[in-house]
RNA sequence: GUGGCUGUAGCUCAGCUGGAUAGAGCAUCAGAUUGUGGCUCUGAGGGUCGGGGGUUCGAAUCCCCUCAGCCACCCCA
């Protein structure tokens, strides 16, 4: 109407997304922040500190570490100024530039989480996007087992604190893989054989057996003793025995053996859930940088989804940018995958309000009582919203509804009058009269176990 | 990036071998119901049939291109 000349069809844009990027309303973000909160708080609880780095960074610090394959997936221009800009794909590269620049100044032990948005210009497929956040923490600087240690019990608490109790986390090491494929004499295949080997979860053993015969180029008795890791079983103590054994005479395999049996007795002793942390001698992660410890969690309702907390440790974070020798070891949890398995196990309430009471805008001449009482109800730290016009009582509660308010408050002439509230449970469809008290304080302790 | 499948109302879908004004359920809005949501009833709004081009007297329907989604592969910080 203002703007006529949009007005015609022809003009008007088509509203949509790109590719692989997605909206995100309000019954979808507010499980997600609860989510990201939730995760901020364990990290912060250990230690770890927030950082953040810019989306876009000069490319050559982004591709210098790349493989052909993100450098393929960086989304990236020449900037007004004729730079070349790339965004990031990862917190891991930026991490490294950070500590290249600032580590004189930060000191080690450095704890950084950083929760941040990333991109790659890579294939959709369910639960993969073009832009997506990551979760990650990191401890540079501590080459000791203790890092590896914390980290394993960080995924721990983080896993527990999301309420999500049973799941498994399973570890492996580098050192220990290294240490076979130098017995195999495969010291210099191993980048290949490792991604092989970390199909293990999705193809069987044979098959496995079979792409690193005809794709790698193993012998049948090559191939027969890498596969056989995966067929590994028993408890932890079992396990490590046996890896003990099969890494005999290579002092990289029996040092990674010793120090995954550290982490076992560590977490053992902290959590008092032995269970939950398992040897697992086929995990390999594809990354070529890992060169210790390395984790994967998984749903024991649904381990299908896949890894949902991953991570491990690397000698050489930043070589690339210093000549600065900086150790780490540190996890990511995948946030996408972790809130789709919670939608699939039916754990998230579909509610598209952050707020649990609405009052009622009821009494129209009572519009500075009802700004008053929000605001003691607000004070006493429960979340109000005050319905903005005096509508019908039918379609305010129908709003309620909708929105997932948990309780309306109902306040009428006769309410004022009498200093009574009427509390509607929405959930449960009672009703009841409360006294509304001094600063509001009688109707706060009745909403309180109501909202809790 | 490669291959396959799919795309009709906000959502889930129907629509025959090409035929006239494209339908249903749910959802939305209004009313029944000016102090009480979910249930019921009545009514209304809502469609470039993903987009563009072609074949045809005639296309939601057939062909080509394109965009998007799903699946597999590739890869996986």
């Amino acid at each position: 109407m203002s703007h006529p000349e949009t007005s015609s069809s022809a003009a008007r844009i088509t509203p949509r997304t790109l590719k692989g990027f997605r909206d995100y309303p309000p019954e979808i973000m507010i499980p997600r922040e609860r989510l990201i909160d939730t995760a901020r708080r364990v990290y912060r609880s250990f230690g770890f500190a927030p950082i953040d780095t810019p989306a876009l960074e000069y490319l050559d610090v982004l591709t210098g570490k790349g493989s052909d394959e993100t450098d393929k997936q960086m989304y990236r221009f020449v900037d007004h100024g004729g730079r070349e800009v790339g965004m990031r794909f990862d917190l891991t590269v930026p991490l490294a530039r950070f500590a290249a620049q600032h580590i004189q100044e930060l000191g080690t032990p450095f704890k950084r989480y950083h929760i941040a948005t990333v991109w790659r210009g890579e294939n959709t497929q369910r639960g993969r996007y073009r832009e997506f956040m990551q979760c990650d923490f990191d401890t540079i600087g501590v080459e000791s087992v203790t890092a590896d240690i914390e980290t394993a019990l960080v995924i721990f608490e983080l896993l527990h604190a999301i309420g999500m109790p049973r799941f498994t986390l399973r570890l492996n090491n580098r050192m220990v893989l290294n240490g076979l494929l130098q017995r195999l004499d495969l010291a210099d295949r191993a980048s290949a054989v490792l991604r092989s080997l970390d199909k293990l979860g999705k193809l069987r053993a044979d098959d496995v057996a079979k792409e690193l015969e005809s794709v790698v180029g193993l012998s049948d008795a090559q191939a027969r003793d890498v596969v056989g890791l995966a067929a590994l079983d028993g408890d932890n103590d079992a396990i490590l025995r046996d890896l003990e054994h099969r890494t005999e005479g290579s002092e990289v395999g029996q040092t990674g053996v010793a120090r995954l049996r550290e982490i076992v007795a560590a977490f053992e002793a902290a959590t008092g859930e032995p269970g939950q942390l398992r040897i697992d001698p086929s995990i390999a992660r594809g990354l070529d940088y890992y060169t210790g410890p390395i984790y994967e969690t998984f749903l024991d309702e649904l381990p299908a989804i896949g890894s949902i907390c991953s991570g491990g440790r690397y000698d050489d974070l930043a070589g690339l940018f210093t000549r600065q020798r900086l150790p780490g070891i540190g996890a990511s949890l995948g946030l996408d995958r972790l809130l789709a398995a919670q939608e699939e196990l039916g754990l998230i309430e579909r509610v598209r309000t952050p707020t649990p009471i609405l009052i009622a805008f009821f009494a129209a001449d009572r519009y500075h009582d009802y700004l008053r009482l929000a605001r003691s109800l607000r004070r006493a730290g429960i979340g109000s919203e005050l319905f903005p016009e005096p509508r019908k009582l039918g379609a305010q509660l129908k709003y309620a509804d909708k929105q997932g308010f948990r309780a309306v408050l109902i306040l009428g002439e006769d309410e004022f009058q009498a200093g009574t509230c009427r509390i509607k449970d929405l959930k449960v469809g009672s009703q009841e009269v409360v006294h509304v008290g001094p600063d509001a304080g009688q109707l706060v302790d009745h909403l309180r176990d109501l909202v809790a």
